[in-house]
DNA sequence: AATACTTATCGCAATATTGCGATATGGTAT
DNA sequence: ATACCATATCGCAATATTGCGATAAGTATT
């Protein structure tokens, strides 16, 4: 006797059993969860100028692998890109920015400090 | 002519050529980019009890998905475990998320608002 | 000792991520 | 048109993550 699993999803995160909240936390650090993109963001911020194809030298990871992080952090929507042929100027979004500010607040918040095994 | 890579590290994060700090924000901002993991710290807030396995009740996913979760913020350090036979007790481990909380409020705070592209 | 209970770990399958060389793309300048 | 420049994408290799059934490990109870 065999039992398939009832939606054969094996290994794949299963967002559907977590709220949208959740999902979006879980996002959103995503573009935190990288040294790589940690970095980036910080040059972002460090020169209010979005510093573009710059970062391939600042960072010693190829150019490939700098657009593909930015990719990600576009997905995620926390930065932009304007196109400034033939350069293209990132910054931080600041909407997102803020969206991010809040999210991560409101859980780092909620933990007064209160547990049972201390 | 046959150039070899010096390091031949495919795949894996070359966290040599970041700082500390940035290795570090990554690691803590893994402990919230996965719906679970955040479904997790947030009900061992909710209880200020810590939840045991009542967590595998709460969660639709298997004792052993729940249990790697739990080792992953155990290695991260934010949470601690206590172990109550047959029990283990679950907490945030206060410090830590302090740590947490200094380290994505001084990014996030860094930012004051000002791109080149808008 | 045997049983029951909870949690951890193993082993596997599948998908996701990371890194980078090579190449394509989209635009400017000549 | 051609050459050039910066960036994006492709394709590959390798590692990491996710999920879960099965099993092991540890302890309390009988």
């Amino acid at each position: 006797m065999v039992f398939l699993c009832y939606v054969c999803s094996m290994g794949v995160t299963r967002t559907e059993i977590f709220t949208e909240q959740q999902n979006r936390i879980a996002d959103l650090a995503k573009a935190f969860s990288h040294p790589a993109r940690v970095a980036i963001l910080q040059l972002l911020i460090a020169r209010k100028a979005c510093v573009c194809g710059d970062l391939v030298d600042e960072l010693e990871l190829a150019q490939a692998t700098v657009s593909q992080h930015l990719k990600e952090l576009k997905r995620i929507g926390i930065i932009q890109g304007e196109i400034n042929p033939p350069r293209v100027c990132y910054c931080i979004n600041p909407a997102v920015w803020e969206e991010a500010r809040r999210a991560f607040g409101s859980i780092l918040e909620s933990f007064e400090g209160v547990t049972c095994c201390n």
